[in-house]
DNA sequence: CTCCTTCTGTAACACTGTTCCACACAAGGG
DNA sequence: CCCTTGTGTGGAACAGTGTTACAGAAGGAG
């Protein structure tokens, strides 16, 4: 069933672990819109007509690339001393994880699976609220504020970083926003740049500041 | 210069405002993936290439219509008796609007123009930030908070919204975690579902909490 | 009249995901 | 042994995308 036919020469895997292997290289080097059916195929030393008979459609070859690589994801550690420190922690550690691994996310935001990715921070942050002494519903609501916050943070900064060239930011538009509108000095600190790393952090604090009233 | 020909007969517009309208007709209806270069022409009953000579490229033609929609926007108003109450209704306000206009927000998107779409909201943001006694670098960091906050929040529902069949939500993930991970009673409230205007309205009063210590 | 600019249509190019069809090859049954 | 069946494969095509080269038609200016 496995193998009736000798492998083809030049390769000992069979050509499905080929095509998927093709396809997480090229989705790696060359984005998700890099992953070309010719391009995947021609990697994997075969014609498209291989990679439809072996999974079907584009998308589920993808869906293979995604969960072997969402397999290797490294478990989120709660590190600090308090929950509350854990949580700002694994809340760090979430961000940086989707900013090393950029490709993978944009293909689980286009094959609707982002959820797992997020899925162990998740259930890391809900043990740190549990141990915060929330129970319940009300748990539930922080973690999901917290989830929402970060995940949201991540999403947004991630659209702005790939701003199209030529294209207004925020920063330009404040600074040919006419005088008067608002407080001189607000206005002038709205001008300037931001560091999201600082931003994300405050936002976090100030977050936690309200949802775990000491 | 502006019209050496007589329009062509079946329309008074010319040319250029006709494929821009027509533009506009298929982004609102089928989306931004809907407007194709062969549509627009045809329903403006020209060919393709006189899209090119009046326009240069699809961004180009789209960035007009976009451009187009943002002047229609309503301008953000703040109701509500003090600031804080403001920046609430500022902010589920811009919620309404981007869900009221998806196609909108996904072509700003697309075109890295989505900063202009929130920034009246930022301003009038910014006046309430300030009259609730806030100055300089302090009130700049609140109002990216609240915008990030916001705006994140908008991303990620819209995400989660056009979720793809058969892939797995966050729900089900919770629902298959095995017993023990977390706190038994903060897992049974995680496999429901969330309501997001209610989760959206206790976020941003939990940020504001934090923010706006009085 | 000729020249020149403005604008248009035809046809093509390079690319995408996908499908149809024929063909090779190994296994098994009569 | 032959013959059918199932497993893979390659070649070519289809329908669609954005984009461009090229040939014109139409009107104003000299």
């Amino acid at each position: 069933m496995t193998s009736l036919k000798t492998p083809p020469a030049g390769s000992e895997e069979p050509t499905g672990q080929r095509l998927v292997a093709a396809a997480r290289e090229l989705l790696l080097r060359d984005g998700v819109s890099g992953v070309t059916m010719r391009k995947v195929a021609t990697m994997a030393g075969v014609t498209p007509t291989s990679v439809y008979w072996h999974f079907g459609s584009r998308e589920a070859l993808l869906d293979q690339v995604l969960t072997a690589l969402i397999e290797e994801l490294p478990e989120p550690r709660a590190r600090g001393r308090s929950p509350r420190k854990r949580m700002l922690e694994l809340a760090r550690e979430l961000r940086a994880q989707v900013a090393a691994t950029q490709p993978v996310q944009a293909l689980a935001l286009e094959l609707g699976r982002a959820a797992e990715l997020s899925f162990p921070t998740q259930v890391a942050l809900a043990r740190e609220v549990a141990a915060s002494g929330l129970r319940g519903d009300d748990a539930a609501m922080v973690v999901r504020a917290i989830l929402f916050t970060v995940g949201g943070f991540i999403l947004l900064t991630d659209n702005f970083e790939q701003r199209v060239p030529g294209s207004e930011t925020t920063q330009e538009l404040w600074h040919s926003l006419g005088g008067g509108a608002v407080d001189a000095g607000l206005q002038r600190a709205m001008e300037q740049g931001v560091d999201t790393d600082v931003l994300f952090a405050f936002t976090l604090d100030k977050l936690l500041d309200g949802l775990l009233p000491d």
